[in-house]
DNA sequence: CATTAGTG
DNA sequence: ACTAATGA
């Protein structure tokens, strides 16, 4: 889901190893300013509209300084990069990376634990019980996390969802975004959207409403939502089964006031770069967009009041954007 | 970048 | 109050 549309993706190899050693940085290396710059890099790497021939037209490359050339060219001219296969072997790598599988488990934890001699999830078990509340569900459900979610399942999820929250609460509307809105064929995890016919932003700045925790605990007592990871007033974490012979599935909840809830769907539905683009073309127009608002740039440049919005659509009207359905929303 | 959990 | 972790 990440792939420029102009030059089908010449430097994409190139790209995905500086990602790789960036994302090492990261996880090992707890150095997030390096990480920063690999991916810059990889990015102008990506779109460069040719095949990355020599260290200078490399080093000519926006984020590509004199170090990072000299990696593209050495993955260039053999078909792959020293540091990064020695780094893709390295144990602590390794170990690291297996860790970080579990949710509720980044880089902090994973390297005291390596510290501890705690390198595998095998091991990590014997120690279960000093994890976190979210750590352990992360590591009981490890390999069912990691599956996709088929489309069909999704929707049936929807439909039973659906029906909960009428049961319980007529005026609760509810929108499952992602890459199921997109239409996509299966999914990683389920992004769910809820809103209250009547509640909006100004008296959740006030009066903190129930519904999330109310929808949650139908949802659990109906045996749909099978854990918690979190749960706040706003935002629910955690798991559910569509049934037995279904694995269990990540879902995330959240509670949005009416007057943002169609932003916050334009937002959730993505993908990423469809949201730059629009939100850039807001700009363009004189709008300012985010995932709450869409608000009329005055002259100063200083954003007015949110408009209303009523639909998504409306918010494609007022910056006039092509309407886009959902489906080819896959920029 | 904002929301939650957990700790001290 | 602060820190870690999710996510999008």
């Amino acid at each position: 889901m990440s792939s420029s549309m102009s030059s089908p993706a010449i430097n994409a190899d190139i790209s995905e190893m500086l990602l790789e050693l960036g994302k090492h940085e990261m996880n090992v290396n707890q150095n997030r300013f390096k990480y920063q710059m690999y991916r810059k890099a990889a990015k102008s790497v990506v779109d460069h509209p040719k095949r990355i021939q020599s260290v200078a037209e490399a080093k000519g490359l926006a984020g590509v300084g004199a170090k990072i050339a000299l990696k593209i060219m050495d993955f260039v001219a053999n078909g792959s990069n020293r540091q990064l296969d020695r780094v893709r072997q390295s144990d602590t790598n390794q170990s690291i990376n297996e860790l970080l599988r579990v949710s509720g488990i980044g880089p902090k934890l994973a390297a005291k634990l390596m510290a501890d001699g705690i390198d595998t999830i095998d091991r990590l078990r014997t120690i279960a019980d000093t994890l976190t509340d979210h750590q352990k569900i992360g590591l009981k459900y490890v390999d069912e996390f990691e599956r996709k979610i088929p489309r069909e399942e999704i929707q049936k999820i929807e439909t039973l969802l659906t029906a909960k929250m009428n049961e319980f609460n007529k005026n609760l509307l509810l929108t499952i975004c992602g890459s199921y809105r997109r239409e996509a064929r299966e999914s990683g995890d389920i992004d769910v959207l809820i809103t209250h016919r009547n509640v909006t932003s100004d008296q959740m700045k006030f009066k903190t409403n129930t519904y999330l925790k109310d929808s949650v605990r139908s949802l659990q007592k109906c045996g749909l939502i099978t854990d918690r990871l979190s749960l706040g007033d706003t935002k629910f974490m955690g798991v559910c089964r569509l049934s037995k012979e279904c694995p269990h599935r990540r879902i995330d909840i959240r509670f949005l006031p009416l007057d943002q809830y169609f932003c916050g769907i334009l937002y959730f539905t993505g993908n990423d770069f469809f949201n730059q683009q629009m939100r850039k073309h807001a700009n363009e127009m004189g709008f300012t967009l985010n995932e709450y608002s869409l608000r009329r740039l005055g002259l100063t440049s200083v954003p007015g009041e949110p408009i209303a919005i009523t639909s998504e659509k409306e918010i494609f009207e007022y910056i006039d954007f092509p309407y886009k359905e959902p489906r080819d929303r896959n920029f």
